[in-house]
DNA sequence: AAGCTAACTATAACAACGTTACAGAAGTTC
DNA sequence: GAACTTCTGTAACGTTGTTATAGTTAGCTT
């Protein structure tokens, strides 16, 4: 069999693109090496003198996915010129992109992979896609609808609260019939202005 | 060898306990029939008479958990009068049964084993658990703390905050150094009267 | 009370998984 | 043009969940 250079950049952007169509089409339980191989035209070696092992293309997933998220909260928050609008766009940016591919969210927060845990690097962007939330705040309290309350904590409250909402609707926990999206405006606007009176 | 009836109940309960404890040690990888068959002085055929297959084991597993928090959240409101208090203490107990065994805790809320999904039954017992939380909203509002706001929203609101804590610190997003409690004590508090507020 | 039937348990085999060793082909260098 | 290095596909290994098989025990029937 030829042995042509095919293990490039290329292929590997492509591994992590046809490896997330599979985890959002069939779960963590679909996404083997060998399906994903065949599916992507090429064999398990591929992903190991590229990633190293399964470990290193879900970092890489993992990754993708907190960059996706990130530039989708940036854009939401772009889009509105009021600092308040843009805090409630970015509650709708996070849980649409978390409902758009269920089984990504869980590798990105819960342990969706057995012995799946992400370096530091991983975690890095992590916390960078996260970014736009805190600047939003600022922008909030730099237009003075809030004081009292560093920007942070405030921002990762609301973290806490959207996350949480969303990690309880995709279990299943929210009652039926009440859509999450009315859910996370509600406690977002519930919460955050006695967030700044609270300090 | 011989084949004197051990499947009873007892084991079944044994089972169950053993894993939790595989589950609580190694993780979920190492959660493997093979060795919790050798841990607990049997085969791995007990598994399969008594529960089916590995999913019913979790799902008895789901539900020992959520019966397991739903224990501990009752007793934590059982031991305050004051009904604000009580809300606090729930908050704690709520993430120290979660940082007590965070694989379980990942089982219970993530996809922590790629094919598991819990049934009607389990989920059943996963809300059952958290009606300590509403009844504990109900007397804060029985004893005239906020108003205008039914016991199951503002409950539903608080599950979402804890929840969403406790989540970020098992993954790793809070800030290093600061503990997770005060942040659940101090969302709880934030929240609360807002949310009573908003209606 | 003895024998038959049905249920239950352990061993072994099967398909599939992640991973690793092996071997052969393409590209590089002198 | 030949030797060498690098890289890719195939095949094998150990382990997983699951299933078939075979042997043993308990309980009912007569």
């Amino acid at each position: 069999m030829p042995a042509v250079k095919s293990h490039t950049a290329d292929l590997a952007a492509r591994l992590v693109d046809e490896a997330g169509r599979l985890l959002a089409r069939e779960g963590a339980a679909a996404l083997t090496l060998r399906r994903l191989a065949t599916a992507s035209g090429t064999s398990t070696m591929a992903v190991y003198t590229l990633y190293g092992d399964k470990q290193g293309l879900l970092r890489a997933m993992y990754a993708a996915g907190f960059e996706r998220l990130g530039a989708a909260l940036r854009a939401a928050a772009d889009a509105h010129d009021d600092p308040l609008e843009a805090l409630i766009a970015l509650g709708h940016a996070y849980r649409d992109t978390a409902l758009v591919n269920p089984h990504l969210y869980d590798l990105m927060f819960g342990a969706a992979v057995p012995g799946f845990v992400p370096d530091e690097h991983a975690k890095a962007v992590a916390d960078a896609a996260y970014q736009p939330l805190v600047d939003a705040v600022a922008r909030c309290l730099a237009a003075g609808q809030f004081s009292g309350t560093p920007a942070e904590r405030i921002a990762l409250y609301l973290w806490s609260v959207s996350h949480g909402m969303v990690s309880l609707e995709l279990a299943g926990h929210l009652p039926a019939g009440d859509p999450g999206a009315a859910y996370v405006e509600a406690m977002v606007y519930a919460g955050l202005p006695f967030i700044a009176r609270a300090g």
